[in-house]
DNA sequence: ACACGTGTTCACACCCCGTTCACCGGCCGT
DNA sequence: ACGGCCGGTGAACGGGGTGTGAACACGTGT
């Protein structure tokens, strides 16, 4: 009932299979993925984040816990690595479509994927 | 067996497994609650208000009771926090699910958690 | 050597959080 | 009707987390 569990599609966990949430479809194999039906073209950690992300589709992910999916080591306190690449993956998804919101910040936890119009 | 004693499956009582009542769901671990399928998010102590009455859903939870689980000291006379509190995660709560009240007080006793639809 | 894309770090601006204060209204005893 | 206590509610404040643009370093292809 709730949005918690949504239609996630993976390969598999450490696969490279396509990922679908609502209108977000992620291609890893091939650096890019759909919003809308618009191709969107990531770069690798770009991709890698957005993954980690949507495969938690309506979860909150602690920053650590991102961290270490994407960048493969505990988080180091200052490093802003996260902050910037969460900002480019917005700005890609929301130029592909205007209006709507993907990633969430939860302040003092972490971020949450889910495609919600804005307010 | 009145209302008192509602469906309340939390993961344990220290634990910071999922808490439900109703068309309400606490997720401690994720600084998240999900009001009628919305996501609302909600900062740790008003996460940690809304766990330490919804624990409590339906009965009425005394004031000092209420501060000593959530600060963790004794309730110092002239401390107003609770009421900013209540206040702040009702109006979230209520912004999610128009037309229901969740937090209701008892003067002189203190607060009871239960999703009813506003009079 | 140069241009380019990527990933990291830096610096500054901004916003949120938690607390406290101020003011208001309701209820109760006198 | 008064004054007291209690709770509702908006706002101000300092501190810290986050947003964001830029500079920088590195590797690759031309």
């Amino acid at each position: 009932m709730s949005t918690e569990t949504r239609a996630v599609d993976a390969g598999g966990p450490g696969a490279g299979g396509p990922i679908r949430v609502a209108q977000v479809e992620i291609r890893p194999s091939e650096g890019l993925a759909l919003v809308a039906g618009r191709a969107v073209s990531l770069s690798v950690r770009e991709l890698e984040l957005l993954s980690a992300l949507a495969l938690r589709s309506g979860h909150v992910v602690a920053r650590d816990e991102l961290f270490s999916d994407v960048w493969g080591g505990p988080l180091r306190s200052g490093d802003r690595s996260i902050d910037v690449y969460v900002h480019k993956v917005r700005q890609k998804l929301e130029a592909a479509s205007p209006g709507w919101s993907f990633i969430h910040t939860h302040i003092g936890f972490g971020y949450r994927f889910a495609p919600e119009p804005m307010a």
